[in-house]
RNA sequence: GGCCCCGUAGCUCAGCGGAUAGAGCAUUUGCCUUCUAAGCAAAUGGCCCCUGGUUCGAGUCCAGGCGGGGUCACCA
């Protein structure tokens, strides 16, 4: 039992016994106390005046002096205006700190069970990883680490769209103008290569179309299709995918390239593996670089035609209704979600009859009790759609189901553009974070002594730490702005900051050496009389499981983050204000590095649940 | 237009019904012969988008506006 769960019954209790008043828990939970304030944790009295007929002041002295009373924990109080604020007894939080010292699972909850399947990154595999899909990866990876200290087990999983017309552009373009080339030809970072056809399929299309608009019959359409309020430009632009479709030859070869693979066309096939290999590797080198895995990749070409099954005995419960000409609707109309097709007149599956197939493939290969899509909020009306579809089909796993949405980065010049090349790449980021990491590190000199590799790999954390505490930061469901400058900083509320304290921790503890023995600590049991900033850290460190438990009921790695945060401002404060070695007396020398130990424990876990590692110096 | 998300300091963000709304960046000023100054302390900076309502108490909950974004394909 917490020590706020004890508070909160014993005033409960307390009610009961002083005002005969039975009072719903959470008027009776304890809040933190301000700051400002001498007290761990308040009692707000005023809902209290109604029974009690006494003013707030004085029921905080009554609730006060009973709670004191009857619970050894507390030491004290005190009241300001109806706020009782109440003083845990300096034992407690020395007892605490014991306990957790040596501790490296602190914050790790008991196991519960349960199983949780999460979805995170799933891209395309036309073009190489950017900034959207790292905010994406780095939500994933956290969410998945914070359900897992929250007592799940976890599978990580993605869904790669490895098919479509996207790839078959990459893969004319490499035919036609490729001359053989590979990315070891070209010295290219093999997902970069195929992307490079893209935009060359891009460009050579773009061509095309600007000699096709010049040309007679070009000339013919616009005449014959342009609205009176239309410039000319205006009208090719909305015209673009209708001449793709329809008129222009590179589309015709494109849309001949996805007829010949859905054929399985051997040669097709073939390029169409080697290219996607190509993509795969290019992916595994950036995963790799950003510290995140996967347990199971699902792949489109394999899953694309799932789900047709489920609409035939979606029909039969009648879940769904056919049309005449013979398409399948679901009518979600009463609850709010207007008509949607599952499948379409010629019997083809549609994007969420997919979703529908493959959702019911990962329960059989799986069994999740929880199933998180880390997606994009533009697919909110989509998620919401699937699963009240899945609910409706009486799935086991439908109450499970849940979309970490999150907002779409925006740069401070705007929206991410690849049409006008303002799209941020995820290896050019890593590589630039590290290098502003390195030439910080240059002017500190702190490490120049280590080797090289040495230097490197904590350049490399404390750059990628940077680059991933100024996303993860940010509530997922808020829009953010990425500002590359910002995105660098290794001052102030950012991941280095917050590997300095752990840095300073571990540098104190070097030097104090041999008296980090075990027999030494018990000492710190000797200390008493806590000075504000070791009370404020301990009881930081107190929150910890906590915290974790509500970062992974709201799957919000943000909260984890803050909290790190908060938890590295207070070491901070402590390491400024008082002396650890040269402590007045060996009991406080013993409880300081005890509390440091334990804050470099907290820090090191809470970092590493946002995918963040932590240096030994810097 | 229907539905969903967002609106807090110049900028980026916390705040999850309680006290005088907090951090960081930016600007200004102090603090390294003592455990790593990537730090600490201080100053400056706010019609918490607006209007009503619920409540002892609202930035927080509810309703209606306003502003920004997303989404409403037999696309994915």
């Amino acid at each position: 039992m917490t020590i706020t769960d004890l508070i909160q019954s014993a005033t409960i209790a307390a009610i009961q016994e002083l005002y005969g008043e039975t009072i719903p828990a959470e008027q009776a939970a304890p809040t933190v106390t301000r700051k400002e304030f001498e007290g761990d944790y308040t009692i707000v009295t005023f809902p209290f005046t109604r029974f009690a007929k006494k003013k707030p002041g004085e029921i905080a002295e009554e609730l006060g002096a009973h709670l004191v009373k009857n619970v050894p924990q507390l030491d004290r109080f005190n009241v300001v205006q109806g706020f009782l604020n109440l003083v845990v007894s300096d034992v407690f939080w020395t007892d605490f700190l014991a306990q957790i010292a040596d501790n490296q699972d602190f914050g790790q909850l008991p196991k519960n069970g349960k199983k949780v399947m999460i979805e995170f990154c799933s891209p395309n595999t036309n073009k190489p990883l950017h900034l959207g899909h790292v905010r994406n990866i780095l939500l994933g990876w956290s969410c998945s680490q914070i359900c897992e200290a929250a007592g799940y087990e976890v599978k990580k999983v993605q869904v790669i769209n490895d098919r479509g017309i996207a790839i078959c552009k990459s893969m004319l373009a490499w035919q036609k103008f490729g001359n053989s080339a590979t990315p070891e030809s070209t010295g290219t970072k093999s997902d970069h290569f195929v992307g490079d056809y893209y935009v060359l399929f891009e460009q050579k299309f773009q061509e095309e179309y600007k000699a096709w608009q010049a040309s007679a019959d070009g000339q013919q359409i616009l005449g014959e299709k342009r609205k009176a309020d239309q410039s000319d430009e205006q009208f090719f632009k909305d015209f673009k995918n209708t001449y793709f479709n329809e008129y222009s030859l590179l589309g015709k070869e494109a849309r001949e390239m996805l007829l010949l693979w859905e054929a399985h066309d051997p040669s097709t096939i073939a390029l169409w593996k080697r290219m996607n290999q190509w993509v795969y590797d290019g992916f595994e080198e950036t995963f790799h670089n950003l510290g995140v895995s996967f347990d199971k990749y699902y792949y489109e070409s394999e899953t694309y035609l799932l789900g047709k099954d489920i609409v035939e005995q979606g029909l039969a419960a009648g879940v769904f209704y056919k049309k005449e000409d013979g398409s399948v609707w679901a009518d979600l109309t009463d609850a709010k979600l207007d008509h949607k097709v599952v499948m379409r007149s010629d019997g083809t599956s549609v994007y969420i009859t997919q979703d529908l197939g493959t959702a019911q493939m990962r329960y059989h290969d799986f069994g999740a009790d929880k199933v998180v899509y880390v997606v994009a909020d533009e697919q909110n009306y989509h998620f919401q759609v699937l699963f009240e579809i899945l609910k409706r089909l009486g799935e086991p796993y439908a109450a499970g189901l849940h979309h970490l949405n999150y907002g779409m980065v925006d740069l401070p010049t705007g929206k991410m553009k690849s049409r006008e090349g303002t799209v941020v790449d995820a290896d050019d980021l890593i590589s630039e974070v590290i290098a502003e990491a390195r030439e910080a590190s240059k002017e500190r000199g702190e490490i120049a002594e280590l080797t090289k590799p040495e230097q490197e790999d904590i350049l490399r954390k404390i750059g990628l730490a940077a680059l991933k505490f100024h996303i993860i930061k940010v509530t997922p469901q808020k829009r953010m702005v990425f500002d590359p400058k910002e995105s660098v900083d290794l001052q102030g509320q950012t991941g280095p900051h917050i590997q300095y304290a752990y840095v300073r921790i571990k540098s104190v503890l070097r030097k104090a050496g041999e008296q980090l023995a075990v027999g030494s600590w018990q000492l710190a049991a000797g200390y008493s009389n806590l000075q504000p900033q070791e009370r404020e850290l301990i009881a930081q460190l107190y929150r910890f499981p906590a915290t974790v438990e509500t970062a992974a009921n709201n799957y919000d790695p943000s909260e984890i983050a803050n909290y790190c945060y908060d938890l590295a401002k207070a070491f901070h404060r402590f390491f400024t204000d008082l002396s650890i070695l040269k402590a007045e007396t060996e009991e406080a020398k013993a409880f300081r590095l005890q509390l440091c130990a334990a804050v470099a424990n907290v820090l090191k876990t809470g970092m590493g649940l946002l995918g963040i590692e932590m240096p030994e110096r810097m």
